[in-house]
DNA sequence: GTCTATAAAATGATAGAC
DNA sequence: GTCTATCATTTTATAGAC
């Protein structure tokens, strides 16, 4: 087998990211060993610790990646106008965003009890930012009586827990697309949380 | 230490089993060594073998006995006649079943990765069967015209992730009592299924 | 039915050669 | 930056005494 040797630290990094949420994903992360990742991307486990200092720092540094992108991402979209338009482009930026990274999404919720307290305390902050962000325009859309509910907070939780349940059951190559996936999901939550008409 | 001899299948079996779900659905199944499951009990490793030929099985069987007594209960309902009345009774029926069993649920959304093939199908089977019975429901709302919805099976999986979501947030110190939870899933599932009034 | 003891393999992490 | 080699633990599971 040929061996390269040199400077690759700036492929290598990234591969080994990859490699470890994939399989963490899959998995789990107690399951998995460095030896596998490292296996996976090519390379000896001692390799590995020139990239993170230790299988915890790894498996938070994917999860906190994912929730800073995602906030990122989220901050780009266009300001729009009525809390309508709001939420159905939250609904939308959820789910285009979430489908194809179901790994990134899979770790990020099943492995917070593997984090040691102050990492698990850092990735709550970044998603309740998130969660915030759809609090944010329901609070709006109960301010111009487009939107009713009993409890804002527990509704935001609740439709934030509907989308990213989608990743449990999609396929890439199932009968829907990822747009009309979200097209039913705006119905079904737009429902949810309109006002009764006049 | 006093050490307890003589036939104790009877209490120490369950026993296990408490351990086993509680130690799981805190830490992962991979990261709970069959040594701290026994540690907790107050036994030796080798005992817990008189009670699980290995530790799939032993995860198996929590998730097994999570979803067959949970289709028990189900079973158990007064038959309702309005769509509009079922819904809401099944939607009562899972938050107050599943909210004081939050091991149990972590569990058995969390391991099905950690499954054989063969045990993985048979989960799926019993989960698929507890689908069925609210997609029943809403197939007769959309009969009697009391629903109304893009996709029946995917509204189906939508209320079920968004009513299972609640056992990642909800907290029985909290301020809320699970009733007070359970009215307002009610209201919000109800309008999103609604067919508009006339 | 539980214990002690042990086998055989795997684990996270480190040291030092290249 | 990667390798090889190694350490000290821990792991699942089994065997046999009581």
């Amino acid at each position: 087998m040929a061996r390269r040797r040199g400077s690759h630290s700036d492929i290598t990094g990234p591969k080994i990211r990859e490699a470890a949420l994939r399989l963490i994903a899959q998995h789990g992360c107690a399951a998995v060993s460095m030896r596998k990742i490292a296996e996976d991307v090519g390379l000896q486990v001692g390799a590995l610790y020139n990239y993170t200092p230790d299988k915890q720092s790894l498996l938070f540094d994917l999860m906190e990646t994912h929730m800073v992108d995602l906030l990122a991402e989220l901050g780009k979209l266009p300001a729009l106008d009525g809390p309508i338009e709001q939420l159905d482009q939250f609904v939308r930026f959820h789910i285009t965003y979430h489908l194809p990274r179901r790994d990134e999404v899979f770790v990020s919720y099943m492995e917070l009890r593997n984090l040691s307290p102050e990492n698990f305390e850092r990735i709550q902050a970044l998603r309740s930012q998130y969660e915030g962000a759809l609090e944010a325009i329901l609070e709006a859309g109960e301010a111009s009586d487009d939107f009713t509910f009993t409890d804002r907070h527990i509704t935001t939780l609740s439709i934030i827990a509907q989308l990213t349940g989608i990743t449990n059951w999609y396929r890439e190559d199932g009968r829907l697309t990822i747009d009309e996936v979200a097209t039913i999901y705006c119905d079904l939550i737009q429902r949810s949380v309109a006002s009764a008409q006049a």
